[in-house]
DNA sequence: CTGAAAGCGCTAACAG
DNA sequence: CTGTTAGCGCTTTCAG
């Protein structure tokens, strides 16, 4: 069901100019005389065209489309990363073509030469594969789109993109002090898996306080986890079960956080009174719940917001060489709610 | 930074035939010879070449992108619909563009003009409005796209578009049904605003159950929210303070359900114990939290694949006229926790 | 099998 | 102010 789309040339005829002429009311550039004007714009109206973006793009040599390639559109925070960039693009006439790669790294190389040939000007992305491995077939496909690229919230390894990311160090810093200013000396931690770079900052940051402030690091209660719910889970039991238990919790991540409450709720353990619990990422349910966690809480839209921004900046940038790499660093909140407390 | 990319007439020159040669290797249209091709193909892979999509759209004039237009990403309902509508498209080497319209009328409909210009292939919307108020404006400006057009769970009234809807009538029937078979004579409902096509079903599958199974309907049991959590909550909190209570509450969205569990989490009120309950779709978190909350549930991701696949069979089409309008209903399933049982 | 050439719809000099 | 014209990068006849 293909209709002919209506052109700038039945526009022209109908008008009795010139296609430059009707070009130029289109883009409102030059002086055309206002007469001339409004019988253009009486033309365009009654034959209800729309100029031609693709024609437009490919004349200019120049897209207004921009790449959004995230691992999971189902997971709250990419939601609100989209959310975020929305509000940027929105404003500026530019398009998003969005991509889910399911955490698959070979379908997100394939988006990636798809959105090649869709001559986007910029793309958004948080890289599947967050490494230690370098990957020297990825970096070249993001190289060779040759367009500038903002990583988002996770890095790639020995590349120059520009990108956003959370300082995860400093968030779980300031939440294991916070317990230890409570007055808590066995803390333990689910970590994320140290393949990830959040999982190893946030670990980190759990160890980096505890020196700071004079408590040994106890490898006991150190609990490596994989971010998903399950492992949240099982790792709190056998916290639950140890002979020395800690008296507070921090989890690395919002999913595993759920496990871990789940896990004490089953066990009737109290949150804080029988064990604190601190953990990384909002989790708005709880919340309607009135069931009251403390977070480490990310600014999630203002993540894709500023990556969207940093991408603007550099589309409207003139030179060519950008040697400057733009790697903004957002802080995390810890918002407190009372289970961080300890028992008198 | 622009960088011009390399084109088709680079290959030719470098591979030393015509350029309708290389087009003939990229499209594997024709025969063309084996050694040729070759040639062909390691030059492009040297110079790293993709083709652009934009100019063969401009040719061929079709595109290969497809608009898709929600009130808003960050409910999981959509998030879903998105993840069902990607598997579709991943397939058929189509590219979507992503609109969040915010629920605001006035950005959805310059969404569609934007798509336009982009003149994409085919619309996936969920329109903003869904009353019953005649809408002309918006009418035309979806017919002007000259598209197929697929309405997902929300319809335009006196449209003939094609669409995939959900039976919110029987869902909410059967909840019904099954607290009457359980015993429960004196049941509540939380309905949506009447303004909205959803929320009109679901308290009409209400009555309709109740007047099947011989209960007179008492107003006194019908309260009207707005689909948010909030009402859900205070409407709770005065079914509470009725002095001939219900026994048994439908809510008939989840946040709303969200909101009436809070309310009775409050109170004290334990369920299923001394008020049962259903709700219409799905709360995953619940679910995680050992909650076990009785619900009509969607089949979430489903809709927006039966929404793609309608509109791939759209595109495909020959003839111009659709005179058959295609309306998919999909059929909720009542998944029973046992927050609907009534005290013996 | 392969090349020449005419478009696709629009923009952007260049004249006038 | 306005018209003519040459592309943008690719596809697609039409010849050969």
């Amino acid at each position: 069901m293909i209709i002919a789309p209506i052109t700038i040339s039945d526009i022209a005829k109908k008008s009795k100019v010139s296609v430059a002429t009707v070009s130029r009311v289109l883009n409102d550039s030059d002086k055309v005389k206002e007469q001339t004007k409004e019988k253009v714009l009486k033309a365009i109206n009654e034959l209800n065209y729309a100029p031609s973006d693709i024609a437009r793009s490919l004349s200019r040599n120049i897209t207004n489309t921009i790449g959004v390639v995230v691992p999971d559109i189902n997971n709250p925070f990419f939601g609100q990363v989209i959310k975020g960039i929305s509000s940027v693009t929105d404003k500026n006439d530019l398009y998003m073509l969005l991509c889910d790669t399911d955490e698959n790294e070979e379908k997100e190389m394939k988006f990636i030469e798809m959105l090649k040939r869709q001559r986007i000007r910029g793309l958004i992305i948080t890289p599947t594969a967050d490494n230690d491995k370098f990957n020297a077939k990825y970096l070249s496909i993001l190289e060779n789109l040759n367009v500038p690229v903002v990583l988002l919230d996770r890095d790639v390894k020995y590349s120059k993109f520009d990108g956003v990311f959370l300082d995860s160090i400093s968030g779980t810093y300031d939440a294991i002090e916070c317990f230890i200013k409570e007055g808590h000396r066995k803390i333990a931690i689910i970590s994320g898996p140290l393949s990830s770079k959040p999982g190893r900052d946030r670990l980190r940051g759990y160890k980096k306080a505890l020196t700071m402030n004079g408590i040994e690091i106890d490898d006991r209660y150190i609990f490596y986890g994989d971010f998903r719910l399950e492992s949240g889970y099982e790792l709190s039991q056998e916290i639950l079960k140890m002979e020395d238990p800690p008296t507070a919790i921090f989890v690395s991540n919002n999913m595993m956080n759920l496990g871990c409450i789940k896990a004490l709720t089953e066990a009737n353990v109290r949150i804080p009174e029988d064990m604190a619990l601190i953990g990384f990422d909002e989790i708005e349910l709880l919340n309607i719940m009135n069931m009251d966690i403390s977070v480490v809480s990310r600014p999630t839209a203002q993540m894709g917001e500023v990556a969207m921004k940093i991408l603007l900046d550099r589309l409207n940038e003139q030179k060519i060489d950008n040697q400057d790499t733009k790697r903004i660093i957002l802080l995390p909140t810890l918002i407190l709610r009372g289970s961080e407390k300890k028992e008198k």
